[in-house]
DNA sequence: AATGAATGAGCATTCATTCAT
DNA sequence: CATGAATGAATGCTCATTCAT
């Protein structure tokens, strides 16, 4: 007889919306933007098309908040960094286990962003923020190699910032096959061996 | 008026092949494959639309035959290491040169190749392909990190095609800004210094 | 949290229903009956989209019965004239100002009729009603003027019909800038020339 | 064998398109913009719905070329006159026939032009064109009237413009019953009668 | 070999209407 | 009486592809 309480609403708004973003990133990232219709992701959310346009004003503004939802993820766990004053390496070390925990908990999110992150006509409108997020992550390697007394600091962070996101492209692309576990570890061994070279020469 | 030769209609047909595959190459990179239509290709070409069927089936077929020339001249690359079998690290100085060079010199073509390789609708007919040969190029490395007594061959090889892989993405994303031969130069000591290391210690 | 009176809920009814019917009018009159959405509706009457389906049964049927209130003032007023027995062109002023008084209150609602009484799509069921109306008004014009001894009372009737209308239409279309009142005396002093040429040449 | 000649593709092109205005001429104003689609159109010109827009841009383009073919018939109309300098009350009744012509001639243009005169969201682009062409119009008149020595010639020049007006709505609404001739005759001897009654007095 | 008119399937989006609460 | 989530048909528009010339 009464309409629902907003609690309610509110909830169920929720819901409805986080069916359609799951099914949204799921299939962006599967199909590409261009070759997942609305139509289909109703279908995958089993809710109707035109519901989709209750939650999000358009195709467009439901990738915005997707890849919004990546990128303070990404974002997030840059700032709970901050704190890391300590041990370099462990920081490192710990920086690393950190973001690879992010891509193996979230291997959908970071293949979408890959993906898009080469197609200029979507992307141009967040490259701004992943550059700066980027920029931000590079200087804070740097800052850790150059308190390990790294020769060349700079390269040497520039090198793994690169290294980092090839892995996780070939993770990505090979999906179960990739030995990423292995090569986290190796990582952290050759960071560490890096360090331990200065020691000893020192 | 007189009735073309077959060798010419043959040279025409090349050419104008060859016409429609760079602006085609060049608008899929600039705006993706499914933001570029066949009007704009022919007009890019300089041709009328319905002539592009007439070397092409479909735009899918002219895809095909993008990657598969960007393909090739990755398998002319790799061919071309064959016949190297001295000094290792000399041979992995080159392969570095040649392979920055490959990219350097096409950086239209990797970037195509780059984001299509996580769209699964489209590449899934070459995945097969590009998987070998970037097995065949890790097969490689190993073996010549292996003659270099590094010590986790394995490892060291798939951390290096990452970092490669990682830096052209960079690269390709940032375009311009970025320091290539810096990167290229920082790569080739980077893996010296391993092989001295042991040298060194052995 | 007693229950409502059925007074109070007829009351409420009321209320609400015309709150309805003001916000549509003044929406189609603005942007169109096709430019005006049941949500823009809902939300310019300050109430929930289903409720209007409780006053309601379409949105056609709201525009009816906006159209019938619009109708029926005009019937109103031409109603009124029955009355009018004597002097004829006392009749015939009153009745111009009379019609000027309907237009100058109701601007919004003569607009939207003469706005939609050209799109037959929308008007073909009001289109009997309005042609009658016409008709009364133009016979009792024809019937002033005849005994107004103007020489052709029809064709004078049907030419003060349509200067009317058209003043009407130039006002609406020009809204704020058009003399409506200048135009309103003439139009009298117009036709009591008629009936002083008359008296003069009689 | 050969492509078809630049002038033969010319004529298709017009025969083409000529065949689409004339479609969504009838449409619209039989039964408005916003109720006639694209579909139909095509159906209507027995084409399909994609060749509309190798012709037009949009809905909204061929909207426009229709009302811009329908202001230059008028414009031309008025352009005629310019040259016109004798008698002004033959110049008057040259410009009554002409213009009763005009839309005997072309009911559906104007039709069409009158329905959409109110609907602002649609003429709002063309509303300045057409006040400026009925303000050309209307100095005209008074000019006229002016040189006929009638006492309130903007006044009467605004009442037979209004007049002129009405008489097509009703024209138009009436469509088949309407005694536009008997009108236009009509009004011409009012008028002449106005220039006659001065002659007399004066 | 070459042209471009013509087709029609496919897609994003809107919105009147229904209905569970 | 009242709400707004949900539906799905309809529409403007794009574009790969075909085909007559």
């Amino acid at each position: 007889m009464s309409p629902r309480t907003k609690l309610q609403i509110a909830q169920i708004r929720r819901e409805s919306k986080q069916q359609i973003l799951d099914a949204a990133l799921l299939l962006f990232a599967q199909n590409g933007f261009h070759h997942t219709s609305i139509s289909e992701i109703a279908r995958a959310a089993s809710i109707s098309k035109g519901l989709v346009y209750n939650y999000f004003e358009s195709k467009d503004d439901l990738l915005k908040q997707i890849v919004e939802t990546a990128l303070q993820t990404g974002d997030d766990f840059v700032a709970h960094h901050d704190l890391d004053i300590n041990d370099p390496l462990q920081s490192i070390h710990q920086t690393i286990d950190d973001v690879f925990l992010l891509v193996e908990q979230n291997p959908t999110y970071w293949k979408l962003i890959m993906s898009l992150s080469l197609k200029e006509d979507i992307m141009h409108r967040f490259k701004d923020q992943l550059e700066q997020q980027a920029q931000k992550n590079l200087l804070y390697l740097i800052d850790y190699f150059r308190r390990l007394k790294v020769p060349e600091p700079d390269n040497e962070a520039m090198l793994y910032a690169a290294a980092l996101d090839g892995i996780f492209l070939h993770y990505i692309y090979a999906q179960d096959h990739y030995p990423l576990l292995e090569m986290k570890n190796f990582v952290k061994r050759r960071i560490a061996s890096l360090f331990n070279k200065k020691k000893h020469n020192g």
